[in-house]
RNA sequence: GCCCUCGUAGCUCAGCAGGAUAGAGCAAUCGCCUCCUAAGCGAUAGGUCACAGGUUCGACUCCUGUCGAGGGCGCCA
């Protein structure tokens, strides 16, 4: 609809162009919009504004020239030219007939498009530590990363989405030894656990697992496991050294293999865990990627030796770091520490450069707003690989702030008592959860009212548009009840039957869908289009409410069926990019 | 101290590459079920868009500064 006027503009304004009426070279492309107030028609575009300056005439006066070159439209009924020189179309009442049959043909196609053009785009979301559950601080990643991509998959990129696996490093180090610490005090070994160790009870459970299969095949005594370890902090110590001790302890009595197998154990068992929950959450991966193999397959190496070509390491404190300050990062990076091993940042180098490497066009990376300082350093690498630092988007999502019965819930992760997602899943539901989540755009802080989205009433916009579907299902449900039959073939339908005002309201509306779900995809804030559906339901209850739909008269009965038909595909289309269920009854 | 994000109605938030009188939902007040699910609908009331400058035909929207909120500034990951 929108582009269809778009059209027409243009074509005027190419025809002023070659009559010489309008400079040939400063033709902007008409932005076309939709009116807020319907006294100024449907669409209006403000172009005659726009070309005022570079054609050095009056607004009003572009506007009348444009208004007398535009191509005749059956889809408009009149136009004008309004306060400073904005164009208003006034559509035809006959314009949107034409859509309910389109919605109805296209179906579950109706709001998508093509204007990704293929091109392959990579989302990157979550990607937690597997040292513990996901909390409710990774839903929000998890929904949004799976709701844009599925937006950007919508309007015709080549969508590859992809979690990225920290499975290296000191934090899992830290998770292998908590593990076999609690596993020895299931062998009846007394210890005390460090207080930098992870302490939930998922870390027991592993522990139990490894203790039932291979009952004492790992004990080592609690005495020759803690001589000379240094303090830990609750002793008056140093809870890092405390624990790094541990884990070269826990390395040297153990052994590679066995060290290994509780080290796998627990990455692993956490690991199915994630999956699983994420699963039951709505969001999937193409990849799930390992850190680690960057380092076994040479990429972090490869990454460095570029980097060290590009002229860009050197050398200071026995450490190899790389200049990222030449391309405005805030202070120079480690790469290679002291002691020879890469830093995270390292394989994250090596990890961006594979992506681009992989042929992605765009990369998109969807971080906790803690990790935007971050954004430089990545970036900077990129540039001094030689790749374009431009093709990298980073997403930084906001906490969200958990409320219940109008306090903050606490969290804390050092205890163990964190709220998982998972438990909110449990407590919400998947559709409630995913729905909130997205509601607020990224960047905006966000307060999650556990009341409210558990809540069943129209407080609650979740139901409020599960309940729009479900009604109308409701609806088709009583006309097979009472043996209605109504006509389907779209050519036999009598659309100028619809003429009140709620059903102009509710066309208007579905002739939006498309145009949401692009500005959704293409600015990746999947909020407009939950606000979106907001709208339409509400039109659709106000419809309701105000008319009835199973009536004798055949020739409306048959046409107000349709056009709840076509609101009822248009909010499943709606729900389903969103991952949230469109209930049949209610 | 430096950097990032945010600051719109009592509360939670929209406001689409600057555009015509700033919009919803809660909460408040008042109405609507002999009728397709009241998990619904309607009406009233509520705002100097944090503040001060600037850019222009026009600024909630762009720029600068001030104030306020949250977050980040490791040879951690």
């Amino acid at each position: 609809m929108k582009t269809q006027i778009e059209q027409l503009v243009s074509a005027a304004l190419q025809q002023l162009a070659s009559d010489g009426f309008l400079p040939q070279d400063a033709l902007p492309s008409p932005k076309i919009e939709r009116t807020r107030d319907n006294r100024h028609g449907d669409f209006a575009t403000n172009v005659a504004m726009v070309l005022a300056k570079p054609a050095r005439k009056n607004p009003r006066e572009i506007a009348q020239a444009i208004l007398e070159a535009l191509p005749t439209s059956d889809l408009v009924e009149r136009c004008e030219i309004a306060g400073p020189g904005f164009i208003n179309f006034h559509l035809a009442s006959t314009a949107y007939h034409r859509l309910i049959p389109y919605i109805l043909e296209q179906a579950h196609d109706y709001g998508r498009s093509q204007i990704g053009a293929g091109k392959r785009v990579q989302v990157e979301y979550v990607s937690a530590n597997p040292t513990g559950p996901l909390h409710v601080g990774h839903g929000r990643g998890a929904a949004y990363g799976s709701v844009v991509s599925d937006l950007l998959s919508a309007v015709g990129f080549d969508v590859h989405r992809e979690y990225y696996v920290n499975d290296a490093g000191r934090q899992m180090d830290i998770l292998a030894t908590s593990v076999w610490l609690r596993y020895l005090e299931l062998c009846d070994e007394a210890l005390t656990f460090p207080a930098n160790g992870y302490k939930g009870d998922y870390v027991w459970d592993i522990a139990a697992t490894l203790h039932r299969d291979h009952a004492e095949a790992y004990k080592h005594t609690t005495e020759e496991i803690f001589k000379d370890i240094p303090a830990d902090e609750p002793a008056g110590g140093d809870k890092e050294a405390h624990i790094d001790g541990l884990i070269e302890r826990a390395k040297s009595l153990l052994g590679d293999n066995r060290y290994r197998f509780v080290f796998e154990l627990g990455l692993n068992t956490i690991l199915d865990d994630i999956r699983d929950d994420l699963s039951l959450f709505g969001v999937n991966y193409d990849q799930w990627y390992s850190e680690r193999s960057l380092t076994e397959s040479g990429a972090v190496n490869k990454a460095i030796e570029r980097l060290r070509a590009s002229g860009y390491l050197y050398e200071k404190a026995g450490a190899l770091w790389f200049r990222s300050t030449d391309f405005g990062d805030e202070k120079d990076r480690v790469v290679v520490r002291d002691n020879g091993q890469t830093t995270y940042f390292a394989s994250d180098i090596a990890y961006h450069m594979d992506k681009l490497e992989r042929g992605f066009e765009r990369v998109i990376d969807v971080w906790g707003a803690d990790h935007h300082g971050y954004v430089p350093r990545v970036k900077a690498a990129l540039e001094a690989l030689g790749d374009d630092p431009t093709k990298l988007d980073v997403l930084l999502v906001q906490f969200a702030i958990l409320y219940r019965g109008g306090e903050k819930v606490q969290m804390s992760t050092r205890s163990g008592q964190f709220v998982t997602l998972r438990e909110l899943r449990k407590e919400v539901g998947a559709d409630a959860a995913r729905f909130f989540y997205v509601m607020r755009k990224c960047e905006q802080h966000m307060d999650f009212d556990l009341d409210l989205a558990k809540s069943q009433s129209s407080d609650n916009p979740v139901y409020y548009v599960q309940y729009g579907h479900a009604r109308i299902c409701s609806v088709l449900l009583q006309a097979a009840e009472q043996k209605i039959t109504f006509e389907t073939n779209p050519a036999a339908i009598d659309y100028s039957q619809l003429n009140e005002s709620h059903e102009q309201d509710l066309m208007a509306n579905l002739s939006r869908y498309p145009e949401i779900v692009e500005a959704a995809a293409l600015n990746e804030e999947p909020h407009t289009l939950t606000h979106y559906l907001r709208e339409l339901s509400n039109d659709f209850h106000t419809y309701y409410n105000a008319h009835k739909f199973l009536i004798d008269d055949t020739a409306l009965r048959d046409a107000r069926l349709q056009l709840i038909l076509a609101t009822r595909q248009v909010l499943r289309n709606g729900l389903n990019l969103l991952g949230v269920s469109a209930p049949e009854k209610m």
